[in-house]
DNA sequence: AAATACATGTTGCAAATGCAACAATCTTAT
DNA sequence: ATAAGATTGTTGCATTTGCAACATGTATTT
């Protein structure tokens, strides 16, 4: 009975928790990008999250790296050539597996700037945790990385 | 104890549920592409998006359209030009509060290939749901809502 | 009534992003 | 051993997207 309700539905894709997801996704981009305008930085909200993520992952290779923030080598490559204009990541070339790679690292000034950056966002981001219960929180979380792994195993990420 | 932990803990910004999201959300996208080539469709998958939307809300003007889709106001006009271009809206001046708008509505040949995509997704779409509880499904489009809602009361959404 | 402010939509320009092609280097196959 | 294929990174080009400026028409203020 209630299966059939289900099934006779028309579903919207806009109703679809996919595109929620997307929109919700657009919302914390616009919080993010009005955080930098009023800190006013030296690097853009794109090379921040790339800057931490360097940072969690000390000597990775580029495309790893890519990898891990869903972006094609390319673009990868031109966020961190910009990071390291500013002298905030060093790369040096090394080999992985037999192979040329470029390993990147943070630089001092790099954990200076990221860890100022991380402190001033920190009461916004708690902000943004406390609105859920804690098992909410968790539930959130396990709820994307399902999506993540099950969207895995249909299409894989070409990086 | 526990809060003292939690307070000491150095949050990154990668870690927290904002970046997760912004990742998931890249994951539901490429997912989409995918299917739209695929299917080998004769519109692209945000003008899908933003067809179901007209479908979903007859009569929008623009702008209104704009702050349903998160996108600005240019970018609203020439997505709405290419589907009208295809046939698939149409738009007609009106008046809104006594201001000129374009209201827009979805034409039948835009409800054929409407309904013929989303019955083409409509079994991945299932699967997707599927990998939730009933519960913990309620509880994610909850807490994206929650997120959107306190997201929308620090910053305005200039649309 | 004239001027200023506001709302809606469009155009131009710049930045971001992805895709395809390429270079260089290593591995595997015939 | 030579050819084909794979891996990593870069460059060029096209698409998408947003922001600022503009055009048009309305509301408000003085």
């Amino acid at each position: 009975m209630t299966t059939k309700e289900k099934d006779l539905k028309i579903m919207h894709y806009t109703d679809s928790p996919s595109y929620e997801l997307e929109l919700t996704s657009k919302y914390c981009k616009a919080l993010l990008i009005k955080l930098f305008n009023q800190v006013c930085s030296e690097i853009t909200p794109e090379e921040f999250a790339v800057l931490d993520t360097v940072s969690c992952h000390k000597g990775f290779c580029q495309r790893d790296l890519a990898k891990l923030i869903l972006r094609d080598r390319a673009n990868t490559g031109r966020v961190l050539d910009s990071l390291e204009k500013k002298g905030f990541i060093k790369r040096s070339n090394d080999t992985k597996n037999n192979r040329l790679v470029r390993i990147v690292n943070i630089t001092p000034s790099g954990e200076v700037i990221l860890k100022e950056l991380t402190l001033r966002f920190q009461p916004i981001h708690e902000k943004m945790c406390k609105i859920f219960s804690e098992e909410d929180l968790l539930i959130l979380r396990a709820s994307l990385k399902k999506v993540r792994e099950a969207i895995s195993q249909i299409v894989d990420m070409q990086i």
